[in-house]
DNA sequence: GAGTGGTCTAGACCACCGC
DNA sequence: CGGTGGTCTAGACCACTCA
């Protein structure tokens, strides 16, 4: 942990617990700085972090206002696991793995893996919530990069077993949403009462290295489908 | 425009122009401060910029390498408006201003939009794309704020005349998707053909000094909606 | 070992805000 | 006017990569 990783960490804090409310100033750069005994540059690398994240903005001459981060609560926004997603909602919550399979790649997986040759894990999720199957992951892993993986881990959190165990960093990743017809086969795995469509969010990975590791197609029942997104203007 | 944002801008234009391609390493930090004759801190601004929207990605001990940013295409990540929206797409494009009116703020609104007083111009408006009316945009502006909006601003572009008459910077946003029925009213003024869902993103735009100006819910119908989105790891 | 990006420091000038 | 954040500079040390 940085400086000013700590530094933002404990500005967080204050924020979440409402030592500092949405509307309140943050105290001023200058003052930070006598307080965290730093540079205004490692203070403004803190701050810059709760910016990008939504919880203050900047205003010249004036200062840093918190945000009503409230009205964020991030539930899909950014890239998380679902375990990770699961953590910050109510309601039982269960995973039934499906496939469990390790192929040679062929054309297809190799052109959306950008791999040459090699393993892909391939591994079918259906999430449940409440009792009611509404959510189908399907998840292609590069067998180059993601190795020893288990249906164990595929039951817990494949993330967690990527970053914890073969401690390899997360960096980034691609999404797009659309909206397509339910399958026989979605129909059939999900509870989907009376809808024929799914939200689709396909999903691209990547590690610290620029590695695309994994390519995920998360199928979810509209009712139960919501995605937030907090953007700043670019420039 | 800053020193650091210029550098951004022909770093951004040798990217897309692909003298820098895919997968290429662009100079290192320390060569763009020779070429450009800056500080490091500057270049870093710079890379921070292209790194945040998705066009590389710095690999410490190696340098900073060219994503494929085809591959985002950006259709409905960020804040951008329709107009800017549909410069970036083929196809006819036409905006029907169905309703344009000016009221008091009533209960709800004053709660919507944080404010006290005053008037609030709701807009609705339906796009329609090769000819099918597939979008049903409304917008509730903060009049306190915005003034001297027009039913022809509506038809043209509402953020153009914020940011170039009003002169004010629209700075982040907060969106919402998920997906709802269609009412009456939408199966109406949009060609529904057998769909009953559509696609809600709601929205809320800030200004530069965390104003809230506008509330916006843009309603599409579910087999031409689309949203692309870059997400890096928090921390 | 030379080169890379990551972090941290100290100092400077500016435009903007509010009094 | 003093205080705020925005920009820019120059220098330092570190961990990491690659040959």
């Amino acid at each position: 942990m940085t400086k000013y990783q700590r530094i933002y960490q404990e500005l967080l804090d204050k924020i979440k617990t409402k030592e500092y409310k949405t509307g309140d100033y943050l105290p001023s750069e200058n003052e930070l700085m006598k307080t965290y005994g730093s540079s205004r540059d490692t203070i403004r690398k803190a701050l810059q972090l709760l910016l990008q994240n939504g919880y203050i903005q900047k205003v010249v001459g004036k200062g840093s206002v918190v945000l009503d981060s409230e009205r964020i609560a991030f539930p899909v926004s950014g890239i998380s696991s679902f375990k990770e997603l699961k953590e910050s909602m109510d309601g039982t919550i269960e995973t039934i793995v499906e496939e469990f399979t390790v192929v040679p790649a062929d054309d297809k997986l190799k052109d959306e893996l950008h791999m040459d040759d090699g393993n892909v894990y391939i591994i079918e999720r259906v999430r449940s919530i409440n009792g009611e199957k509404i959510i189908l992951d399907k998840d292609y892993l590069n067998g180059n990069i993601i190795q020893g993986l288990t249906k164990q881990h595929a039951q817990d959190s494949i993330y967690e077993y990527i970053e914890n165990e073969l401690n390899l960093n997360i960096s980034f990743s691609r999404k797009e949403i659309t909206v397509i017809p339910a399958t026989k086969h979605d129909k059939e795995v999900l509870d989907m009462l009376d809808y024929d469509l799914l939200v689709c969010v396909k999903s691209y990975s990547y590690l610290e290295d620029a590695t695309l590791f994994e390519y995920t197609i998360s199928k979810h029942r509209p009712d139960k489908f919501r995605f937030v997104d907090f953007a700043r203007r670019s420039q």
